[in-house]
RNA sequence: CGGGGCGUGGCUCAAUGGUAGAGCGCUCGCUUGGGGUGCGAGAGACUCCGGGUUCAAUUCCCGGCGCCCCGACCA
């Protein structure tokens, strides 16, 4: 008998910039937390429902900023009649190559087999919606006669298909959930200012919400969303350097409408094409949480974001002292609740050590211990999921400056203002893992040295070249220019005109350069 | 769609041309309980699908499907 004995696995893999571990450590999360898995159906994505509470948790969040903007919701069907997408040629072609097609409506048994019926074979092939903007304005043909019908913004939660070439887990999956507002307006400032807004409105969320800090900015032709005279984009990075498109706002112009053949009279009496904006955020935010914030031990939760914020683990020995723990969890939880704080008491019979791992993993911020020394002396135990990393610290040490024995009132009372500060510490060291990762850049060679060397992020780079030059980078360093910020977006040390990375020529402004997902 | 890797209990992985093992997880019992207690017993796999070679295929060959990495693609 000398057969090797196999090692279990470790939780997950070292966060590292590899690609091939990263993405391993990024499943690992997943996994641990219980957030989603592979489903049998090609490049889909079942959403567990830790998963899907974190989602309900962005809805919200995003909702309550959608009306406060004057925005409704409303629905329009999946099914998008084939002619509908066509009308807008660029569009259309922009889409063609993702597109699920529905060619009939009935089943037949053959042999034994179970295939379409030859027969039901549907006169105009139905699209399953890739994007809503053609059916929706076809509806709105209907709806617009005037300019007192404008301006008219509506907003659609609902779920999309495209079928991209490689999926992966929340960043890009054959069927995704999503929210699509489509606004439709008298003027094309109106229209331009819907959509700069919505932008803002989601760079708000981006930040205060999921505490992940983002570049708002222009995206150049090439990259705009098909049938967009202008797209604006918020751009976040990940811990491996790679930028994440976490958010797109759409100046549609006149675009749709003609296609839809939308007319208002207005005030003056005349027939005018409607101006529209569209604006969509997805799961993929979900995968932006995780690759902003996750550690080594799992999912890391801005408590904003954290379907359970405070979990309380009662510990015992004897059966008396389990009465009585559980009797003071409950109450403490209670209290907790009082205060609007999302509270979970964990009586399972496992080993506490078990459930701490098991909560960390799923990333909830605070853990609550009660067990019979603090029934004793009236103080509770709380844990906090994360806190300033000290370099070169051993696990242990840290496991210990995270927890904090506090007197039962003045620990109840501290967890709220806790909740609010690893919110706000989250969105900090975030920023800070983005700013040493960001480089301002003037010539080739440093550009090279920071993508193929030193890991790369975001680099700050005055261009000038061609859409045909941009390809090049792109094949030299696997890099793109996510966006052109806004003028408010750009550190001071990269402000100020300059000249071309590449070509030399000059440049009113730095983009910024990255490798994205 | 091109290049590479992979597909074996729920998970992570071994092994083998003669129908399979481990760790973890799960169930039961005792034990333990402020960071994954320990011991014992048990359940759980037609080795991704189809075909070929062979007396014999989970293993070798071909095709398909799926997953991971790179490329292409990605409003």
């Amino acid at each position: 008998m000398n057969k090797p004995v196999n090692q279990p696995k470790a939780a997950s893999a070292a966060i590292t910039t590899r690609a091939q571990d990263y993405s391993q450590w990024y499943l690992d999360v997943i996994r641990q937390a219980t957030l989603a898995e592979h489903s049998a159906v090609r490049g889909c994505m079942v959403i567990r429902p830790h998963g899907y509470a974190i989602w309900e948790k962005m809805q919200r969040e995003l909702d309550d900023r959608f009306k406060a903007t004057g925005h409704e919701n409303a629905y329009f069907p999946l099914f998008i009649p084939l002619s509908y997408l066509t009308r807008e040629e660029k569009h259309a072609s922009g889409f063609a190559k993702e597109c699920a097609v529905v060619t009939h409506h009935r089943l037949k048994s053959v042999n034994g087999e179970i295939v379409p019926d030859p027969e039901s074979k549907l006169e105009e092939p139905l699209v399953v919606r890739p994007t809503s903007e053609t059916i929706i304005w076809a509806q709105y043909k209907n709806w617009i006669q005037s300019y007192r019908d404008l301006p008219l913004l509506i907003n659609q939660w609902a779920n999309v298909v495209r079928w991209e070439m490689r999926t992966r887990l929340f960043l890009r999956t054959a069927e995704f959930l999503w929210q699509e507002g489509h606004t439709a307006h008298a003027t094309e400032k109106e229209a331009l200012e819907e959509t700069w807004k919505m932008l803002d409105v989601y760079a708000d969320f981006a930040e205060n919400v999921m505490a992940v800090p983002v570049i708002k900015g222009r995206k150049t032709p090439g990259e705009r969303f098909a049938g967009a005279l202008e797209t604006l984009s918020i751009e976040g990075l990940m811990q491996d350097g790679k930028a994440l498109q976490m958010g797109t706002s759409h100046y549609l112009g006149q675009n749709f409408s003609k296609g839809a053949d939308v007319k208002f009279q207005n005030k003056d009496g005349q027939l005018e094409y409607v101006y529209a904006s569209s604006w969509g955020v997805s799961t993929r935010l979900i995968g932006a949480l995780i690759m902003t914030h996750s550690d080594d031990a799992g999912l890391v939760l801005p408590p904003k974001l954290a379907p359970v914020q405070v979990v309380v683990i009662p510990i015992y020995k004897s059966d008396e002292e389990h009465v009585k723990t559980m009797e003071e969890a409950a109450r403490v939880a209670a209290e907790l609740k009082a205060l609007g704080v999302a509270v979970r008491v964990d009586d399972r019979d496992m080993q506490p050590g078990a459930k701490y791992y098991e909560w960390e993993g799923k990333g909830v911020p605070l853990r609550i211990e009660v067990g019979p020394k603090d029934l004793e002396k009236g103080s509770l135990c709380i844990a906090r999921r994360f806190v300033a990393e000290i370099p070169g610290e051993a696990p242990d040490a840290q496991r210990r400056r995270r927890k904090s024995f506090l007197p039962r009132a003045e620990a109840i009372a501290s967890i709220v203002p806790t909740l609010a500060a690893m919110q706000a510490e989250l969105l900090e060291r975030a920023r800070k893992t983005r700013d040493a990762r960001t480089r301002v850049i003037d010539n080739i060679a440093d550009f090279e040295k920071f993508f193929k060397d030193e890991g790369g992020g975001f680099a700050w780079v005055h261009w000038a070249g061609t859409p045909e030059q941009e390809d090049e980078m792109a094949k030299r360093f696997e890099t793109s220019i996510r966006n052109i910020p806004f003028e408010d977006q750009i550190p001071a040390q990269a402000k100020g005109a300059g000249v071309c990375i590449l070509t030399g020529k000059p440049s009113a402004q730095r983009v910024l350069m990255s490798k994205s997902y």
